[in-house]
DNA sequence: ATAACAATTAACTATATGGTTAAACGTTAT
DNA sequence: ATAACGTTTAACCATATAGTTAATTGTTAT
């Protein structure tokens, strides 16, 4: 069992794990559209689209606006900083100690001379 | 079926999409450490630790360095950079057209308005 | 050679994706 | 009221995660 003690990242970074998803999500970047609109470029059916955008809005990464019988679909933009933050932090540790890989790596090729 | 038109990008967001990941990658960016080391802190055996090296090793996020019966696991930081420029990109574009989104929202507002 | 240790593979369980088609639900027309 | 349309839900299938324990492989000692 697993701890989800950043349930919210989880939900993020899993939902841009999908080219479908991604591709949505650009999509949506020129502009609002329907849950059918989205599905065509993909010759996704409606249902399969329905699935994704659950995955996009437990993610919080799209927002929903129920017009009559129309769904319009919307970026919401703030949970691509959390990832953004992530990955920044991340990065920051290790960049504190690149030595540490650099001598790793040095030592492959170290290794990978001796066989030609 | 999807069109996997770039799996990279899957495998690497997929791979950050787990705590536990997200966890060993945050203890490596400390340095190399052994398989067994890096279950320790949260008590996963050794063939769970496995597993989610391996999905991190097709994201390429980290590489192994055998050592006698000792596996010693490295950060690879490139992989990372693709993420942050997926992000990059992606938040450029619906930067070009934030109004849209404001127009929603506001929208929203007035319509919230209406109840106490 | 054999025992001890590190790591992986195998076999299994439970749950979630990602897709389908068919049925149901809501809204907007006629 | 009823038909048409947009979306969701239900039911199903195949595959993948995430974990377990037990068995296997490989390395280093004795």
């Amino acid at each position: 069992m697993v701890k989800r003690y950043s349930e919210d990242l989880d939900r993020i970074f899993f939902a841009l794990s999908d080219p479908t998803r991604r591709a949505i999500l650009m999509q949506l970047s020129h502009g609002a559209a329907t849950v059918f609109k989205l599905g065509e470029p993909f010759s996704l059916s409606p249902p399969a689209v329905t699935k994704h955008l659950k995955l996009l809005e437990s993610a919080n990464l799209v927002v929903r606006k129920k017009q009559g019988k129309l769904h319009y679909i919307h970026i919401n933009p703030e949970p691509v900083k959390e990832a953004s933050q992530w990955i920044a932090q991340y990065t920051a540790m290790w960049n504190q100690q690149l030595d540490n890989l650099e001598a790793f790596l040095s030592d492959i090729q170290t290794k990978e001379k001796g066989e030609t």
